[in-house]
DNA sequence: TTGTACGCGTTATCAG
DNA sequence: CTGATAACGCGTACAA
């Protein structure tokens, strides 16, 4: 590795002046100047960052930390959040938890050992033991898509209950009463508070939806579970199909395709996330939209304030139905 | 920070004890080490791995540059590898480029400075100057998904060009003649490498399909293209879309359906990669498949290999063409 | 305007 | 079994 020294001594100067010259900063003679700049590309010298780091006590990396990037929510999230990270010189950590504690406590060690100057994240984990580790070394932490449980952290997140009302609402108003919630994965926070606004929403018209949760961010799991409500006799089976994720709603509109049944005709089917792949499936499906650019942009920007000590207003992060091809009253609704 | 030092006053021991409690290495008394170890929890202390680094001279970093992580097939490459290289104790620092030929110049640079002892690629870049860079700091490279033009580095990628001729066969087979390619992103070396193949062996075939490009990795411009394509005379109109990827098919499928025609009924559609996404469509999407996840994992295999001074065999990569809905012989075929 | 010397946190070498 | 010390590459007081 080629140090500021061999440029010292290429350029006939002290390692001081070569430092100057490569940070701009203190005077320097122009003659001089030019030397060390062409002993630089003359030995394609770029300075060591850990070496940096080591003087000035600031690493410029942050941590990011996903369950996944292999699933459409987080990969855009995570591209979101590495460029804005770029953006500011900030080198993102990015760590894939895989949906394991284990892992993600693992991960957290390491950016300790990093030395992160902030921690963005959307955790698994149940409790705070781990993520206290960072906030005791000091490292200013933002969550984002879910709060960080038992932890003060500012969430940067729409309101996922709000989120579950008004996929409820939406179907309410179309006249529907028979309904099952579809959704995976059950472990997930944000799918849980979606769940639990639609249920409210549902009580509150005096319904209560079937509830059929599954493991794994899977297409294939929620299909299966969306058929198994659709099976039963067609007088009590769903009209309505409420899917957690795009993903779980599109699972769902299969499941009935599948059966034989019309969508929207027989069964109203609706998604949350509006995710690219909301326009892929035809129909196309009718879904909640989260402002997930938005989220990223946010999370960072509340990361790099609070890095600077400072404390930066969060901004809304709105909801908004987007009404495609999937939702209609019910085939009753007509006769009743 | 709490330094190796603190602890050792806190232990009342040297440094050099508490670095060979730390790490495991040279004789110290079981006592010793028990005072050590008690000074490290009760001071919550983690190895500064900048200064590590240092010291070794090793980063134990990896590069990875891919051109997005919000599209799926990225998405998915990135996650694997990044298990993977967590997996053997390796970090990885993945950069998107947004398939922007500076951005991903100065995350070369900014690679460099971190002293990473190894870069996956799936480079945007035309010429090797950039990545001339690396192989001139001694850094191992490893080519994903695409070659890396005028460089000798091992590349793991599947037979673009075999897979373009595979969706032709295809379709061949079924007695489609008139065809038309649709795909993006135009200026991707592996969308290229797959028109390519396609229209060589169609060329065999003595046929020549209407070829349209779009710039994105975006489905609603593949819809419009494809919508184009068939809107002429019903007589000549393609009775075969090749989407050179599966969102680009997917786009194809809805503008046929979105100007009245069935798939696979009145159109054929393929798609390449056999994404999540292909099974999402309605008709589900006939598709090429590539061993992604495979892809991600021999690259990393390939690269630590190399990291190591060692050069591992690289494992066929075969492609695999997964019947689905979307592809039946022409409407007129019956008929001829 | 330029140079000398120290210290950041580690680990390896060598001495005891 | 344990400790003192040098060195990794850089930036910055301080001196000249």
């Amino acid at each position: 590795m080629t140090s500021i020294r061999d440029i010292a001594r290429q350029a006939g100067v002290s390692v001081t002046t070569v430092s100057r010259v490569i940070n701009n900063n203190g005077y320097v003679g122009a003659a001089t100047r030019a030397r060390v700049e062409q002993a630089v590309t003359a030995l394609a010298f770029t300075p060591n960052a850990h070496a940096r780091r080591m003087r000035s006590g600031t690493s410029r990396m942050v941590g990011v930390i996903l369950p996944a990037l292999d699933v459409p929510f987080f990969g855009i999230l995570a591209h979101v959040i590495e460029q804005e990270l770029f953006r500011r010189g900030l080198q993102a950590l990015i760590c894939c938890t895989d949906e394991s504690p284990d892992q993600e406590a693992d991960y957290i060690s390491m950016l300790l050992a990093q030395q992160v100057d902030g921690v963005l994240a959307a955790s698994v984990l149940a409790d705070s033991t781990q993520y206290q580790r960072l906030v005791d070394a000091g490292v200013p932490i933002v969550a984002v898509d879910r709060a960080l449980p038992g932890l003060a952290a500012i969430s940067v997140a729409p309101d996922h209950q709000a989120g579950g009302r008004m996929m409820a609402e939406h179907l309410l108003q179309l006249g529907h009463r028979r309904f099952a919630v579809i959704g995976a994965p059950r472990h997930s926070p944000p799918v849980q508070a979606r769940v639990q606004g639609t249920v409210q929403r549902l009580a509150e018209a005096g319904l209560r939806p079937q509830v059929a949760l599954g493991t794994a961010h899977d297409f294939d799991e929620c299909r299966a579970l969306a058929a198994e409500v659709l099976a039963g006799d067609p007088v009590q089976r769903p009209t309505a199909l409420i899917g957690t994720t795009d993903i779980a709603a599109i699972g769902a509109i299969h499941a009935a395709i599948g059966l034989g049944l019309a969508v929207p005709g027989d069964v109203s089917v609706i998604g949350f996330d509006d995710l690219p792949e909301a326009r892929y499936v035809l129909p196309a499906l009718t879904t909640v939209a989260q402002p997930l650019r938005e989220i990223g942009v946010q999370a960072v920007a509340q990361l790099v304030a609070r890095m600077a000590g400072e404390v930066a207003v969060l901004a809304e992060l709105p909801l908004r139905l987007v009404l495609r091809d999937t939702t209609a009253p019910p085939p009753q609704y007509g006769l009743a």
